[in-house]
DNA sequence: TTCATATCCTACAAAGTTAGTAGGATTTAT
DNA sequence: ATAAATCCTACTAACTTTGTAGGATATGAA
């Protein structure tokens, strides 16, 4: 399958929340998780991966909450997605960010590796030029 | 991640091996799993999966084998990667061929669906037009 | 200083998926 | 009859996913 995982989307989803909702207030994992449905639990191990991938900020205790640490339009959806999931690329041998060679065939005389090569380009340009600010803007 | 499994790269190889080296001969599991390194009992399974879906005929006993059931050219990768794989879209809610709901999320107010909808969209125009023929003409 | 309320952290666990393996049953050409 | 091939069921080890449990720690306010 190449499905996302549940914590990718979760994180979009919340990112997207924060994004929209955070008037230079924090906001709460617990209104998150209210909103959006998201398990509590589950969602505060995806902000804490979050913040120390440099998405978001935490402050801790009473009035505490996350922040975004970045202006909406520069965070790109690609940039969490491979924070949550790894590589794009459908093949690892193709992958820019998480590269892997092929250990049972020779890449150069690989056939395949073109036509995903073509996908992850398309992918990448639409990932890559999407911001979290592009998607608050749809209805 | 959104990478292929190892069963769907395996399935690819198989078909571009026996669209090659096939001239009116059955192609033996045995050679692929040589020539192309895969596990050979794994690739029974494979290529058994690859005849109940109307892509390979099969001749049982002495002098048996694999043979395409279609011209290389009417064979469009999509095709096999949905047979191993299942939904080529990374969003279940967005899938043509395997759609499912979201529980969590109203789909009519979802922000992101838009966005991996062109994902898909610009991927199956890839898949959905490269046959094994296609593949197999590159060097 | 105490208390309520947040995040932070480690560990665990159930379920599902992946990537096979084992051992033979069945079919077919010679 | 025999050799050689696919066919079939069942099992399994390892890994990933999707969480949960139980507190430790920090912070603002009373």
């Amino acid at each position: 399958m190449s499905v996302i995982s549940k914590k990718c989307k979760y994180a979009l989803k919340a990112l997207l929340y924060i994004s929209k909702n955070s008037g230079g207030k924090a906001i709460l994992t617990s209104s998150i998780a209210r909103d959006e449905n998201i398990p509590r639990k589950f969602l505060e191990i995806i902000l804490r991966s979050l913040r120390n991938n440099q998405i978001l900020i935490s402050k801790r205790g009473k009035e505490g909450g996350f922040f975004l640490l970045r202006d909406p339009k520069d965070i790109y959806i690609v940039e969490i997605m491979r924070i949550m999931d790894g590589p794009v690329a459908m093949l690892p041998c193709v992958s820019l960010n998480y590269y892997q060679s092929c250990e049972e065939c020779d890449e150069k005389s690989c056939t395949i590796k073109g036509m995903f090569e073509s996908i992850r380009d398309k992918t990448l340009e639409i990932l890559g030029n999407t911001s979290l600010h592009d998607l608050n803007q749809k209805t």
